[in-house]
DNA sequence: CTTGACTCTGGACTCCACTCCAGAGTGTAT
DNA sequence: ATACACTCTGGAGTGGAGTCCAGAGTCAAG
């Protein structure tokens, strides 16, 4: 359960950090190997304990990743993201370089959102003009049938 | 070298393909495995033989991947897509929910791309400050450098 | 008919991002 | 003192997305 005894702030162990990020245990130790996080000061019989910055910093990292940034990516990101403080134009030039891949990657997926919205319309017209006949549409999900084109 | 003798179509075979895509070989048989790719018509003695098709589809699937789908997912798509001419709602329900996945990564990317700006304005007036003083910022390359702050 | 560049298949191997243990220690509740 | 839930480390295993390779076949040129 989470010690608040010495009045600074409460903390947790991994069981708990889990729960509240939706993570796995080994997941997160696993990130701690890797430098995705900090490592946690330990209790007496060496358990993790984290304060609830923890959370976000995972969920950071769990968004970068939902945008297919790969975990060394994420690594470098953050390093550079928490020490603008002492800046450099060896920082500065990896953020425009990020800045630049992010603004692709936008415009990349608007253009496939486009195509995915004129492809639904196409769908839809398709669908009003075939009112009562028969759609058996066996494409999604059947991968398995025996002979049956 | 390409064939034209049936005065159809130029075809090629997989090495070409592989230079005009800038894939491996490799890649291409193992996304035509794992049906990302209509398995190629072969010529008599068994090489495959493509059409300029299988670049713009090879390009759709990089594309994708690059936007962060997986090859399973691409799979769906495509076939999604180059089925919605004998369309049902199972397809237009699938449409719906991949653009829905869209939209939300690009509001997600959008969010990024604002915070990457602005740690970009922070390190640009930090650099403008510091005018002068020393900035070693050893963050960004250096992992194994012995004693050499 | 041999050489050289290309392709074939199947299987083993790699890297990433985890997940799943076993065996041992921690901490609280009874 | 013991039970029970939790945590520790280190290492093995998994699934995705390929890469690498051996041994064999194809085919144009000399």
């Amino acid at each position: 359960m989470p010690s608040i005894q010495n009045g600074l702030q409460a903390t947790f162990q991994i069981g708990e950090l889990a729960k509240r990020t939706a993570l796995s245990i080994d997941a997160i130790r696993f990130y701690e190997r890797r430098k995705l996080l900090p490592p946690a000061p330990r209790s007496a019989g060496r358990f993790r304990l984290y304060t609830p910055d923890a959370i976000e910093h995972l969920r950071f990292v769990r968004r970068m990743q939902g945008l297919g940034f790969s975990l060394q990516e994420i690594k470098e990101l953050m390093g550079v993201r928490a020490d603008r403080a002492h800046a450099c134009s060896a920082v500065r030039q990896f953020l425009k370089t990020k800045l630049a891949d992010v603004a692709v990657r936008i415009r990349e997926l608007q253009q496939l959102e486009t195509e995915l919205k004129a492809d639904l319309r196409k769908c839809n017209r398709a669908l009003k003009q075939q009112r009562g006949k028969t759609c058996a549409c066996p494409v999604l999900e059947g991968e398995e049938r025996p002979g049956n084109a």
